[in-house]
DNA sequence: AATACTTTGTGTTGTTTTTACACTTTCATT
DNA sequence: AATGAAAGTGTAAAAACAACACAAAGTATT
């Protein structure tokens, strides 16, 4: 087994968004003692340690990869956790010492964010416990969980404001409706579809296929791709992005 | 001496506007050998380590009031570094190794930048060996601390065009050209005096003083204040910041 | 006291972007 | 053949943006 910094770790805040909701995923632990007695149940963000030599990114890209089996998927650093007190509810503490750790040894969590299509992800990867909870709806998290999906989601938030990352939260076709949808989601709001088909024509690297819909009980959309590629060529002209 | 966690760092990317240039503060580090003979001189950025049980916001707190003898001043965090390589440098190594500490040891350090005009500064405090270098003149630095800067730059780009940052680069009490001059510096660019004016008087939190320049060899200009009270009650109404 | 110098402060016009708003088309289902 | 459901499309009024020049108010110089 590799050895891992036991100081450093990488909290991943997957989101992953239905055509519905915006979800996050989420692993169940699960403490018992030495009776098979279940001591407490609760749920904890996907995160990791970071083995020796690894770097921060390998390591985000390994747990993601361990996760859903998915390489090269957007994957944002936005914030780090090191408050001393951050692993000191009675749960963690409790948590902790079964796994022959040190409760009082602060560590540092470094956070990133994830986003992708719950369509791209098959769960039964690798038989993990892991589930996909809508934002919304997320309850109580173990260690300091919960404030550091507020803060992935407050970050991802101003970045989708400012850089063209909906796409990712699609499969790689996907219609304009679609698009539309995952930003008023995201942002809470809603558009006027014309107006917001005639902003998303200006950009260049929204590239529209020859291919429709199918199977579906009315008229069949046009579906487009996002190319990074023409992004990159020529983001410095765009200025405002959604809103 | 209180005890400090041997694994966590913070760094501070202090920038400075002295209505010129963009300046950011940095730190002498010489190394001699037992004789006194001078081994190598360079320049780091100012950073430091973390306390036991200190919070990271409350350790770059303490690093910017030891430098400048300033409280409350706008700090963001932007950033972690974390490479296994980072301090790996022939000249990084002869000082970790002087210092008592494990050049094969990683350390993270938490990067924050902080914003403040140089006119507040006073540098003899506490006689420290610091002094102001223009962000474009800035040579090789130590350990990672290019990459540092250029990713506060980065970060500190961004965040100006989306938040009103760029009074916390200024006095309390500034003119429009000021102000101006700070967004044309920050972003590299020029505007028009009069569709500047005409785009922040816009914003309700720019409070114009009933106070004008004093001293000056032409017509004094009128002196402005930024109120961060108005801006948190209002910034929903706000979306597009300058340009 | 007059003049030179420097920066402040202000308005209009043409162009572009934003906002608000409704109906026809195309497919699957019954 | 009729129904249901989402796709796709244009226009007009309002707001924002971009480009542009000159008089006013102070200090410094003579």
């Amino acid at each position: 087994m590799v050895k891992y910094s036991d100081y450093i770790s990488v909290d991943c805040v997957i989101f992953g968004f239905d055509f519905e909701k915006l979800n996050v995923l989420l692993v169940d632990r699960t403490l018992s003692d030495a009776k098979g007695n279940e001591l407490f149940t609760d749920m904890t963000l996907t995160g990791n340690h970071i083995y020796e030599g690894e770097t921060i990114q390998a390591a985000a890209d390994r747990i993601l990869f361990d996760l859903t089996g998915l390489k090269n998927i957007y994957l944002e650093q936005f914030r780090t956790f090191a408050h001393p007190d951050r692993l000191n509810k009675e749960n963690d503490r409790k948590w902790l010492l079964h796994d022959n750790r040190d409760p009082d040894k602060r560590i540092v969590s470094i956070g990133y964010f994830a986003l992708l299509s719950t369509q791209k992800v098959t769960l039964e990867w690798k038989g993990r416990n892991v589930k996909w909870v809508p934002v919304d709806e997320v309850g109580e998290l173990a260690f300091d969980h919960n404030l550091i999906l507020s803060e992935a989601l407050k970050a991802m938030r101003s970045t989708i404001l400012h850089e063209p990352i909906g796409f990712e939260l699609l499969p790689t076709k996907f219609t304009l409706s679609q698009l539309q949808k995952v930003y008023e989601i995201i942002l809470d709001t809603g558009f006027d579809k014309r107006n917001f088909r005639k902003k998303v024509s200006r950009m260049s690297y929204l590239m529209p296929l020859d291919e429709k819909q199918k199977g579906v009980a009315h008229k069949p959309a046009r579906l487009y791709m996002f190319s990074r590629e023409v992004y990159e060529n020529t983001k410095k002209e765009i200025l405002n992005f959604i809103v």
